[in-house]
This record gives structure tokens, sequence and C-alpha cells, in this order.
DNA sequence: TTGACAAATGTACAAGTGTTCACCTAATCA
DNA sequence: TGATTAGGTGAACACTTGTACATTTGTCAA
């Protein structure tokens, strides 16, 4: 795709509505929907600025079906590879990842904007399945779990949940944050093991607090 | 959320054909859309699936208006840990994995509904600019790309675009689908290479086509 | 058998929705 | 000055689409 015209302010608002509705509801907005977010009198004030989002290539949109967007972004590749494509494969976006935690040591979860950006899937989950989801990413620091398939850059999901022994948790461990396998026994105290023979078993001295379970692991190619 | 009742076969396609459809072409479909799919001679014949999905909680729609679906899935913990969540975390949603691609020996992409469920991240923050790639994840079989740690069972994101010498990809080797990583030096015909003693390079007959480039590994933990 | 339910047909209607035509104002530009 | 473009009003039209009613078939359990 060549570069995108440029828009005016007023498109870019049409524009953002436009994605943001469908983020927020699961489904484009008609124009209707439009027209009445702009407070505009006639439905036409929103077809002008559609034709001119589509003459300059923003939006594609399939004539006279409702409710039925596509939103282009400048950035994309030239290649065509839509018949190629597998049928029922799912369809990925970037996002950035923010965050770290320690797989060696225990340490404070580095926080400091966007480290990096993660190849991840987002599909046919309306808004109100995003909402609910609580569990998060996290990029991991160190070698300690290398046994375990874990290494210095993977990013994995947290699920915020309780945890049992043998899950590989994020856990605070006397107020520092740490990656490890979780060790508990019943009727002992719970402590963390390494997934390294070079690092020694974590038994907390005050408080093993878990934020959560480990799902997966992600790591970019 | 409660354990969602019971689908039955015709439901549970309709369902996919459903989600299927907002992926392929970015909006729901309308009901006479489904109805084509599955040459029914009325749309009340998918009024009635409609209607017994809705019931049973699997989907949800805007009485009256056009091409509003929101899909729920069966989830998810209720135990609230919002207050150990990590600040700067991202936030991950639980989507379905389709097909598989050989890792092994070139096989056909296996198709026929959601395999699997992946944890990926969505970040709110600006994600109305970063619509709809055109990447896909497919899950792996087979062990020939070990030593690249991948291993049978690990979802890979793929993204379309040209390869290079080097890139792990997805590709089509004379008709058959696999995960290699691609060689392809200068004035010398391409071919692909595993990350695994135990197999041969494949050099390709007659065509060789690449679907796109492995981005990402993801493995369940 | 009877009842309940999944599945499907066939017809029809009303609301949702995209689209067009005619016309208007204001700003920019050669 | 006239031409062009962005932005907007108002009304009407016709296709798209969800939905309701009436009816049929087959399966399964009480």
């Amino acid at each position: 795709m060549y570069t995108m015209k440029e828009l005016t302010a007023r498109q870019i608002e049409i524009l953002d509505f436009i994605t943001n509705y469908e983020w927020r509801h699961g489904y484009w907005p008609s124009i209707r929907n439009i027209q009445v977010q702009f407070s505009y009198k006639s439905t036409n004030a929103v077809m002008g600025h559609l034709r001119a989002l589509e003459r300059k290539g923003a939006i594609e949109r399939i004539p006279g079906q409702a409710r039925t967007f596509r939103i282009h972004r400048p950035d994309q590749s030239e290649t065509n590879f839509e018949n190629t494509i597998p049928e029922n494969a799912t369809e990925v976006v970037e996002i950035p990842v923010y965050g770290a935690i320690a797989a060696g040591y225990p340490d404070r979860v580095e926080s400091s904007g966007a480290i990096g950006k993660l190849q991840v899937d987002i599909q046919n989950a309306g808004f109100s399945n995003l909402h609910r989801k609580q569990s998060f990413a996290l990029e991991v620091r160190g070698d300690s779990m290398i046994d375990a398939e874990i290494y210095d850059g993977d990013r994995i999901i947290i699920e915020p949940r309780e945890a049992r022994d043998g899950d590989i948790v994020a856990a605070l461990i006397d107020g520092e944050v740490t990656l490890k396998r979780l060790i508990h026994k019943n009727g002992e105290p719970p402590y963390l093991k390494a997934e390294n023979q070079n690092y020694p078993e974590l038994h907390p001295l005050n408080n093993l607090e878990i934020q959560g379970v480990a799902k997966a692991v992600v790591r970019a190619l």
C-alpha cells in the first residue's frame, strides 16, 4: 500500500471513533451510530467523511452491506499472501510488553515503558470478554528456570489465581518479585525452587505472596 | 461465569463459522451469510440456532441490529488478585488456536475448529491503531525443530511476508505444509532445513511457496 | 403413546441501514 | 474572481437484514 494521504482533523476523529467503537463493542458502528456520536443532523455528513476516508485509503467498506468496515494502517507490507493463509489460522496483532520478572535471584519488577513487542492473537472476542481477563505478561530475566525451558528474554503469561504444588509462579518473596516453581507439600511451609541446579531453594523469611501462575511462555524468534 | 451448557454439533458448526467469518473478513456475518454457508433454504434455520446459542450463553447479540455478535467463551476463575498485579504488566486474553503444522515431515494443515486456547496479550492504550495484521498462529507437530527449541505442541506465530535466508518459515513444499528453516544462498535454489540432525534437508521438486515467517513461539506450561 | 426438543422449510413484514439527489456555507488558491 | 474542496442540512429511496408466524420431520426419553 502506498503512503496514506493526509487526513483532516475531522476525518481522524471519525476514524478514531470507528476503531474505538469496534474495540468497545466488538462490532462496527452503523452510519447512524456515527451520526449520533458527532451530533450530525444528516447521515450524509458521515457519508462525506467515509467517502473521503475511503478515497484516501484509510478505510475500506463493502458497498451496501451493514457495519462492514476494514481499517487500513499506513505501515503494512506490500505482499499479498491472502490466498496462502491457512483457512483456520488465528489472527495476530503486535503489542508492546511492559515489565520484567527475575528468574534469577529475586528483584524488583523493572518498569519503564515498553521494552519490546509481542506478537499475539486477538480475534472474535467481544469486548465483554477482553475486559474480564486479568492475566498479564512479563519478560523473564536470568537463567534460573532454564531446565523448564524458560530462558532469559522469554515472555511469560501469568494468570492470577491460587497456586498448587508444582506450579511455576510469579511470587513476591520478602518483597521481591521472582519466577520460580512452587513447592508446597502437605503440612509443610511453602518455598520456591529454581529449575537450575546452580540456584538454591528460596525459603521465605517472612512473607510469600503468589501473584499468579505461569500459563505459557512466549519467545520471539 | 458458570459452566456453559452443552452445544449440539450443528450449533458448534454455526459458532465456528461465525467466529471464523469474523476473523477472515473483519466483520460479523449476517444471518443470510450463515444461511448461504450451510445451504439453508430459510433464514429461520439460522435463527433457531442463534436463539439456541444465545440461550446457552455462547453468544450475545444486539436485537434488531445488523451484524452485531459477541462471542462468549467459558472462563475463568473468580479470584480477585487485582492489587497484587504488577503495575506495568500487559493485559492478556484467551484465544483459540486453529490448525497445526508439521515440524516433522511435510503434511497437510489440519483444520477442524479450535484445537486449543492460547493466552495472549492485548494492550488497551493505542489499540485502535494496531488493527488487523494478517499474521496467524499454528500448532506445531513433530520434533524436527527441537534444536531451535521449538517442540511438539508449541504454537508459533506466523507473519506472512517475504522470507530471507535463515528465517524459520511455514512453507508449502510440493503442496505440503511444513515448518523449517529456509536456506537461500545467493544464486542457489532455496531449500528447507530441519533443526534436528535426524532429519534430512528438503529440496523442493517442483514448487516452494513461503507462507510466512515464524515470529514467535508460544508454549503452554 | 405422548411430550419435548433439535432441525429445517416457506412466507412475509418492518426496521435497520447504505446511498443518492438537491442545496447550502465557509475557506483556500491560482 | 471563479474554481475547488471540506463540511454540512434535509428528505427520500431501496436494499439489507433481523424477526415472527405457521408448519414439517426426526430423535429421544418418560
